[in-house]
RNA sequence: GCGCGCUUAGCUCAGGGGUAGAGCACAUCCUUCACACGGAUGGGGUCGUAGGUUCAAAUCCUACAGCGCGCACCA
């Protein structure tokens, strides 16, 4: 059964001598680094076998691994790693993100503390510098980190956002889409984060409940002295831009109103009244002051009513309004203290509501992000019916199912999307205006695409060949606008025939967080269609989201947040690996708890002992064991447990269920082949035990860690590796992670009978155990049983029964006659009786046996009333109604049995 | 406001029309020659609430509540 070892290995068995507790840091750091040598994570594009690949989802380059990071690498590790044992060609292509605000503020951060300069100070070029030089003296810590996990990827061919050949694949597409009609440029309201100082997608807004106040004002009716309009508001500091008070056009209380004028206070100015159906007649007091310049909604109404925008702050949120010299220049949150103090004095201010509103915040950047007209670069999606039904008709699945309702819904509500950030870190927009021009419309902020005629925009992969004519437009693009095109332009360089890219693409799977549906897997889809002529990948698992024990998520100021690096210190990267898939549900949140990281590691080296004790029973060479129908029960038993544990993984890995196999690992290591088969065959390991019980022995236990070892390779690689050499499973300079996995099964007839008498050996063991327990005797050894009405087998197998019970001896006598009141149980093997020799406690017995006997009484009574019932007996399954009478039967012998023990007290 | 998900033992979670499950924690015992990162035994739950379907509901259905997450122009 098993390959004879090269003596290199059984050398190394008999030398080393296994310290008591597993280790694993070295023997981690070991692994990986023989993995690498061994090129084991390379995939060759040439290769005749099957594909299977994963993307990573690239990391922001100066990103620290969290766990988060963890949770989502170890499930593509074991996909990967379990593919190629499926004998898969795999490649799990790696890389990092530039991430363009979270990168480019980092870096401005550490310049304005370290030398207290801006990045306008050093200019572009050497700002652009120095984040290229953080960049390269930080890019590689999230990498380290990843290998220390243990993570399969393909470093050959690890990509990073901002390479050129990734980068000629954005500005290609920026291009090619441009062409097609479907990226503009024009004037609209964005999210603006005065603190970035550039324009957001819609996405990176997150609405945050806020505790704020809601004024309550008024604006005099002009051609009519002493009546005035009420009007409430959130923000009263950007009054001075308003234009005109709206109202609902079916609102009788201003219908009056509408159409004449109100005084806005300051600066003074006259506004129209105007009616909008968008105005709810049921908020606040009805009225609802326009200001286009800074609310989305406002903008609408004033484009509907052609009003004026007047913008009244500066883009790092301070007032820029002149006219109003005691507001100006204030930041915009002293400017809505300053304003509302203004209105009270003026005698306008009615009054002020504790109020709770959902605040747009920067995502990045933590502030409240200001609605602000500008010119940007917007992109209307291509592809967005290809993508929508790829989903719904299953072409690409989502797991779990119900995130993609979550999708098509977004899909059927898209908003084009803004791709120009006014940032230096990024791929460039690759426009070039006409200088002159440019000169003639003061700069390109005012720069409309109806005011560039042909000859005045090159819009292209290269600068116009008279380049000193013409200047660059000044901004990025969105990082996700590169980040959409991850799947296929890190395989291949735009232009040239990849063999990658037709081997691999589309990939596979796809493992990431929900949160990013939006951000990212649906633009993939997107451009994947668009770009790369098909899909993307044909299956998404979203992972969970990492919680504490309060529910809370990770964070870094909250401080809940452990780090992967520590844990892995402490529990070794197999033991975080594993206790984090242990509680990796399919669907919901995670709550991190680091005793279920303990737990991975004790399950590391509960492995560990078990191989230790078969390396100090002997080190014989593995036996082939020739007929395993000679076997005992225990080793037939284990064995076809072990394939169907095989079987039972192969399913759960079809349906990515992660947990479930984490825990059927675990289950059938440490209950079944430890306590169980372990415990069982230690007599055949013993000096006096023959030579062939020993062979089988072992031979068995080879036989099953080797295949064990192999199946939980992907979820701790490390160990698996290490253990599968040291005891000689693979041959030299074989690596178990990459191990065909094997299609016979090790027992190949039928196992039920060994299997029943297994079973039924451990249940009495239990039962046996329980009994000496009850009469307070787990530590005797000394106690004996007799059996009545044992099967024949049995007899062979008293020795283990009384090993696992921890007996003095066990009999078989059918006609054994035990005082009444001798305890007993009722086994799969008969009934067992347990002869006291008046050890035990009278009176403390009765007790039990009473409370024993009343709760038997209530189960019969219960199972009687069932009986009795005649719509259960007619029309229950028959099975179900012998179950139960079964049930009673069994019931009404034990009271019978335990009033006879209680009368033998007597 | 709409949608989705969750609610099972002290904790973290499986399960799913026919006698409530696991791991941890807890209690008692055991330092027995693989493992105290261990072994044995045990206590502990009317499966969120209220209805409905059914011979039978923790499981299916309907409401409701609490929590969480999306989406939404209510200032």
């Amino acid at each position: 059964m098993l390959d004879k070892r090269g003596s290199a290995w059984h050398a190394l068995r008999l030398m080393s001598e296994l310290p008591k507790a597993y280790e694993p840091q070295a023997v981690e750091a070991k692994w990986y680094a023989a993995w690498l040598d061994g090129k084991c994570f390379e995939a060759d594009a040439a290769s005749a076998k099957e594909a299977y690949s994963i993307v990573i989802p690239p990391p922001n380059v100066t990103g620290i691994l969290h766990l988060g990071h963890v949770l989502n690498n170890v499930l593509q590790d074991i996909l990967a790693r379990r593919a190629r044992q499926e004998g898969r060609e795999v490649l799990w292509l790696p890389g990092t993100d530039h991430a363009g605000i979270a990168t480019q503020a980092k870096v401005e951060r550490e310049l304005r503390e370290k030398e207290g300069k801006t990045r306008r100070d050093l200019g572009r070029e050497a700002f652009l510098e120095r984040v290229w030089d953080f960049k390269n003296a930080h890019g590689d810590i999230i990498i380290r980190q990843l290998k220390r996990l243990g993570c399969s990827c393909d470093w050959s061919r690890e990509r990073f956002t901002m390479d050129e050949a990734y980068s000629n694949w954005v500005s290609h597409v920026f291009v090619e889409l441009f062409k097609k009609g479907l990226i503009y440029r024009g004037k609209r309201m964005v999210n603006w984060c005065p603190v970035s100082l550039t324009a957001l997608s819609d996405e990176e807004v997150v609405m945050t409940p806020q505790r704020s106040k809601l004024y309550f004002m008024r604006y005099e009716v002009v051609d009519a002295p002493g009546e005035s309009l009420e009007i409430s508001t959130t923000r009263p500091e950007t009054l001075m831009g308003d234009v005109a008070v709206a109202v609902n056009p079916k609102d009788k209380r201003f219908s009056k109103y509408i159409g004449r004028r109100v005084r806005r206070p300051f600066p003074e100015a006259e506004i129209p009244v105007i009616a909008d159906d968008h105005v709810d007649m049921e908020f606040g007091t009805g009225a609802l002051k326009i200001t286009p310049a800074h609310d989305k909604a406002d903008f609408e109404i004033g484009v509907r009513h052609g009003l004026e925008i007047i913008d009244v702050f500066t883009p790092d949120g301070h007032v820029d309004c002149p006219g109003c010299p005691d507001l100006h220049g204030l930041e915009r949150f002293e400017a809505r203290k300053k304003a509302a103090a203004k209105l009270e004095e003026m005698g306008l201010l009615l009054k002020v509501e504790e109020y709770e509103n959902n605040v747009g915040f920067s995502e990045r950047a933590h502030v409240p992000v200001e609605p602000r007209i500008s010119m940007q670069w917007f992109l209307k999606y291509p592809c967005v019916k290809e993508a929508a039904d790829a989903v719904a008709n299953g072409d690409i699945r989502f797991r779990p199912e119900r995130w993609a309702k979550t999708y098509a819904h977004w899909m059927d509500n898209l908003q084009d999307w803004c791709i120009s950030r006014q940032l230096w870190w990024g791929h460039r927009i690759p426009v070039w205006y006409r200088a002159e021009k440019l000169e003639a419309l003061k700069g390109a902020e005012s720069l409309d695409m109806s005011d560039l005629a042909q000859g005045d925009i090159h819009v292209g992969t290269e600068p116009p060949a008279d380049a000193e004519n013409w200047v660059r437009d000044e901004d990025v693009m969105d990082t996700w606008f590169s980040s959409w095109l991850w799947p296929f332009a890190t395989m291949s360089d735009l232009g040239e025939d990849s063999a990658t890219l037709r081997k691999f693409y589309p990939t596979t799977d796809l493992v990431t967080g929900p949160d990013i549906i939006f951000f990212w897997v649906a633009r993939m889809i997107m451009a994947g269609f668009e770009f790369a002529g098909g899909l993307p990948f044909r299956n998404v698992y979203f992972t969970a989201i990492i919680r504490d024990l309060q529910g809370r998520k990770m964070s870094k100021s909250l401080g809940n947040s452990p780090d992967p690096i520590d844990l892995m210190d402490k529990y070794g990267a197999d033991g975080l690996r594993f206790g984090l898939m242990r509680i990796a549900p399919v669907g919901s949140d995670i709550r991190f708890d680091e005793a279920q990281i303990e737990e991975g590691r004790n399950f590391a080296n509960k492995l560990y002992n078990a191989c230790r004790f078969r390396q100090m029973a002997g080190s014989d060479q593995c036996r082939v064991i020739s007929d395993q129908k000679e076997l005992p029960p225990y080793h037939t038993d284990i064995m076809a447990k072990l394939d169907e544990l095989g079987t039972d993984l192969g399913a759960a890995y079809e349906e990515y269920r992660f947990g479930e196999i984490a825990h059927r690992l675990y289950e059938f290591l440490w209950n079944e082949f430890c306590d169980k088969f372990l415990e069982a065959v230690k007599l055949d390991l013993r000096e006096s035990a023959t030579a062939d019980a020993r062979e089988r022995t072992l031979g068995t236990f080879d036989a099953v860690m080797a295949r064990y070892l192999q199946l939980l390779s992907p979820y701790m690689p490390h160990i698996a590796e290490e253990l599968s050499v040291r005891m000689g499973y693979v041959g030299d300079g074989e690596f178990v992670m990459d191990k065909p996995l094997p299609d016979a099964p090790l027992i190949d007839f039928d196992a039920a009978d060994a299997q029943a008498r297994a079973a039924a050996v451990y249940e009495t063991a239990g039962r046996l155990r329980n009994l000496k327990a009850e009469y307070k005797l787990s530590t005797r050894k000394d106690v004996r049983f007799v059996v009545k009405g044992a099967p024949d087998w049995l007899a062979g197998e008293t020795a283990v029964l009384s090993l696992l019970v921890g007996a003095g001896g066990i009999v078989l006598d059918d006609a054994v006659s035990a005082p009444k009141g001798t305890p007993a149980a009722l086994t799969p093997v008969g009934e067992v009786i347990m002869p006291l020799e008046g050890l035990v406690d009278v009176e403390a017995e009765r007790a039990r046996l009473g409370k024993e006997i009343e709760k038997i009484r209530a189960e019969i009574a219960k199972s009687e009333g069932k009986l009795g019932n005649a719509s259960f007996v007619d029309r229950a399954p028959s099975a179900v109604v012998a179950q139960e009478r079964e049930r009673l039967t069994e019931w009404q012998s034990k009271l019978t049995q335990l009033s006879e023990m209680l009368g033998g007290l007597e």
